[in-house]
DNA sequence: CGATAAACGAGACGGTACGTCCCGTCTTTGC
DNA sequence: GCAAAGACGGGACGTACCGTCTCGTTTATCG
């Protein structure tokens, strides 16, 4: 009972793959997700369209992994300048812990909304997290592979506060972050408010202690 | 400056716009966003293309329009049903105020989980949220029209706890509410985590008395 | 049993007819015969097309009138140009016959063919034919009141080279003349050859003596 | 100056290129051809639009090599069928040559005439010849390819006659064979009047001998 | 090392939907 | 109270892509 011929990764070309993620990529970048077709990509590749739809099932699937690849190389690219001058590896894995936390979770939320504020990361993260809320399968993906594994980040700073008694110890983190996390990301997806860093720093204070008074 | 010769809206038809109402709700809950088309909804609706072209800028657009007719049309027949029994018109357009803040929230984001739950809801309003994200357009008139006056309802409830003094004085409501409305939004968005009453009752709970201890 | 309200005649406005006639040949000739439309005469005409519609059936059939009508108007400013200055009416109605058959025909032959070659007759006319070739009712139309009664004149004058012993007794005039108008008639309508003075004085030289020796 | 990626005419489907003639044929037999679109034909053969349009440039276009086609087929079947009794293959290619000039052309008009009355011939020959008055491009394609080749036979049968002494030395054949096939022509494409066999014998008689005594 | 099977580029194919144009009818409205 | 203006249901246009399907042409293991 075989598959319709099951393709063989082993012989898979890594130069097209290369070739259609920038071209996806660029593609996005320039005219906007709803205007990238994959005929369009294929050609902006120099590709047939088989060889597209011989490893991806959707251009959604074609971005998402275009997407994580581009953050994969850039970590490795930051990695191997790190090396070659000397220094550790920049824990890219972890939340900075000063024994600040408010001050921690403010740093990062800043730097989080600058990422979101570049033009250069926002279409296709923005076409992505569309195709993501109407598409079950994509959403699911993307929320997996490139929300979730920053979300734990922030589950192990608090876990770490907890410990440490600068959090109440029946809060459950994950939904602790949810109460600065969630806000900003609305802001961005929906566009119901401004983005700023003074913004980033009241949802912590507010989180953090509270709306009622004490 | 003219327009390419504006349409006159005062001839147009009542009955075809119902109908491309109808026609457009009905099929995306048949078959979904991407599989509803111009031309579908046309068809269904017994109505030349044209007329949808003249009236509406795109699918988008007129699913959005269909929405927000829907949620008028329910309230008049609820108005005239209240009236009708000699009943004063429930006030739509406040949250309740019984004293106890947290009971009110927890009371209004309990019913926003079940509605976000109903099958019936969910393929038109997720359809034009994953738009609003995508096209600027689009997501401007879904906050504006479907999400802002619905948030402004929480914002008058804080303000009077606030002047209850149930709320800090400095705090800004309207930043305030996003710290429980917000990750109900981006569970629902974004499917990254489960929806339920127990969930809500918390994210209030946190809200209201901060993550720190006190 | 009265008809779906026939048009009342008597009660017909001359100006539109007028700017409609004016219109179609505008187009025709600015834009050619299949880029014309109804919509667009009536626009340029400033007339609604339902005034078009009540009193003509089809495209063809108001270029047709219009075509007639423009011949019409000729005519009377040249009898009114002559009359002004106290000449006699040009006979329009019949060929020259100087008593030489051969120099008649090619007077009148060279004649129609400076008319063929005139760009402003040209679009509508060719326009008129086409449609005549593909549309019976329009094709009848055209022969009866654009063609017949040109024809006719040469059958008088043929008639009148038979009495004066020009032309063999049993001859049927009406066949006869197709043999110098008919070609001409046809190069001009498939494009199958130059149309010179040259080619028409040869086409009665040989219609009047024959191919064969003598 | 290359094109706009032309078609690779070695991978085109013969198929596509067989049901394509063999539904526009019949849609225009059927439904005239005003009503035949190629929208029409591509559904009836079984084809994308994109097929179509792949490979001509207008439904004229299609028609014409539609009609080219038959003829050939039909050539190709004759000559088959011929062949396979062991006869001689029929020269298509030269008009009859009995001697007798006037027989020989009174025989192919009669051929003619007949061809002409034959419905199945009638309507996408007319609607060829229409568009061919109409459209300058189609109209010298149908000359060339359609006319044309059917008019050097009896340039070449005149000037056979010529040799023999049966037309006098001075005429042009190219002309003087449009003193019998042009009326033919005429009558057909304008329905100026009734098209028999004793027309196209008179036309011979008058063409051969002259309208003039001697 | 050469064969052989796959992945590959190219792009034609049957389709679907697009957004536009115009048809001929019906309705409104302004003069 | 008519006729201009134009909205309407409808249908075809020509275009853009979809996803599938051959075609030769590399390419890169395996016998």
């Amino acid at each position: 009972m075989a598959q319709k011929s099951a393709p063989d990764s082993a012989r898979r070309s890594e130069k097209s793959r290369r070739a259609i993620y920038d071209a996806a990529l660029a593609l996005v970048a320039e005219v906007g997700y709803p205007k990238t077709t994959i005929e369009g990509i294929a050609a902006r590749a120099g590709v047939g369209k088989q060889t597209i739809y011989r490893w991806w099932s959707s251009k959604a699937d074609v971005l998402l992994e275009a997407f994580l690849d581009l953050g994969e190389q850039a970590n490795e690219q930051a990695a191997a300048a790190a090396a070659a001058v000397g220094r550790e590896q920049p824990e890219e894995d972890a939340l900075p812990d000063t024994g600040d936390l408010a001050a921690d979770l403010k740093f990062v939320l800043r730097a989080t909304v600058d990422e979101l504020l570049d033009p250069k990361f926002e279409a296709p993260y923005r076409a992505l997290a569309a195709e993501g809320v109407a598409d079950e399968k994509v959403g699911t993906e993307f929320v997996a592979r490139l929300l979730e594994p920053g979300l734990q980040l922030y589950v192990q700073r608090l876990r770490a506060a907890q410990e440490a008694g600068d959090v109440r110890p029946g809060i459950d983190p994950r939904i602790a972050l949810e109460l600065f996390v969630a806000p900003l990301a609305q802001r961005w997806l929906q566009r119901s408010g401004p983005i700023t860093h003074e913004y980033t720093d009241t949802l912590v204070d507010y989180a953090l202690h509270g709306l009622a008074p004490r």
